[in-house]
DNA sequence: TTTGATGCAAATTATTTGCATAAGA
DNA sequence: TCTTATGCAAATAATTTGCATCAAA
């Protein structure tokens, strides 16, 4: 039928109306299928900038966005695009991931206690000699947690 | 009855014996009652020096060591040692929590293919310029970890 | 013997997996 | 239509809590 185009026609058309090319682009660039769900989840978190998010609160987004989505697919897919390179795990907490949009090399401020991960502006922090690995291990990276809480 | 002593004394006879002054002296100081499963615990983890552990591992040693504690018991031990300051609880992967009998301040390897964590010896690595916390907050602590995999 | 801390069973929270199903070619 | 990848229910892993019990004084 005529009217059926594929996805990525219906979605270039929308582009008109809409802008999510920018979420679209990020899918199609991992090489990920653009369901419904992925490009729904990439926009809550590529189209603003740099977020730092757990599952739990992108589940929740995405409900309150109408978006209809297991937490188990938001895992997944959340996952997926860690292993894609769209977004970098972050261990802070015991028992919670954060995922962050911006990939490139920089560390966090983790506030214990209202648990809100943020950036370090660039410039502020240096690592400086990077110790020699025990025998046989290379260095994958250098993460630096910067511990804050509320001033007492 | 005069063979019925108390545990302190117990424990003071039986020292000459075999030496886990140590672990009853760290309990002693901390204002923790020397209990049978902490004194246990506390001997695992503190008569040998700087050990890196999970609860996992720690409940192995002690039901290999003839010690009948559960996991439950052992995670609480674990944290009101952390409490009371002789364990450090050590961030480094998702869904696992390490503790460290070394409360100083240094930093860490953590090997992703072992899951083994070690210490970054003293003088190796500096961090600089620790940056000014968003307003209200002050820091804590600056935690590096060094992550490092087997050499492909 | 009394009392309050202790230790563990059961509950909770966080995350992963297997497989019926829907989506894209 | 025909796969093959997907999304979710159910399972698993990690940790915490409430309360009966035990140990110290």
């Amino acid at each position: 039928m005529k009217w059926r185009k594929n996805l990525l026609e219906q979605v270039n058309s929308m582009e008109k109306v809409r802008p999510f090319s920018h979420a679209l682009d990020r899918l199609r660039d991992a090489g990920l299928r653009p369901t419904r769900q992925r490009l729904a989840l990439a926009k809550l978190l590529f189209d603003e900038c740099d977020r730092h998010i757990t599952a739990e609160q992108l589940h929740s987004e995405a409900l309150a966005g109408n978006i209809r989505v297991s937490l188990a697919t938001v895992y997944n897919t959340l996952h997926q695009f860690t292993t894609a390179g769209l977004l970098r795990e972050i261990v802070v907490d015991a028992g919670r991931s954060y995922f962050d949009t911006n990939t490139t090399c920089h560390h966090h401020f983790f506030d214990e206690s209202t648990g809100v991960l943020s950036d370090v502006p660039d410039g502020q922090l240096e690592v400086s000699g990077i110790p020699t690995p025990p025998e046989g291990a290379q260095v994958e990276s250098v993460d630096v947690v910067v511990r804050i809480r509320a001033a007492s």
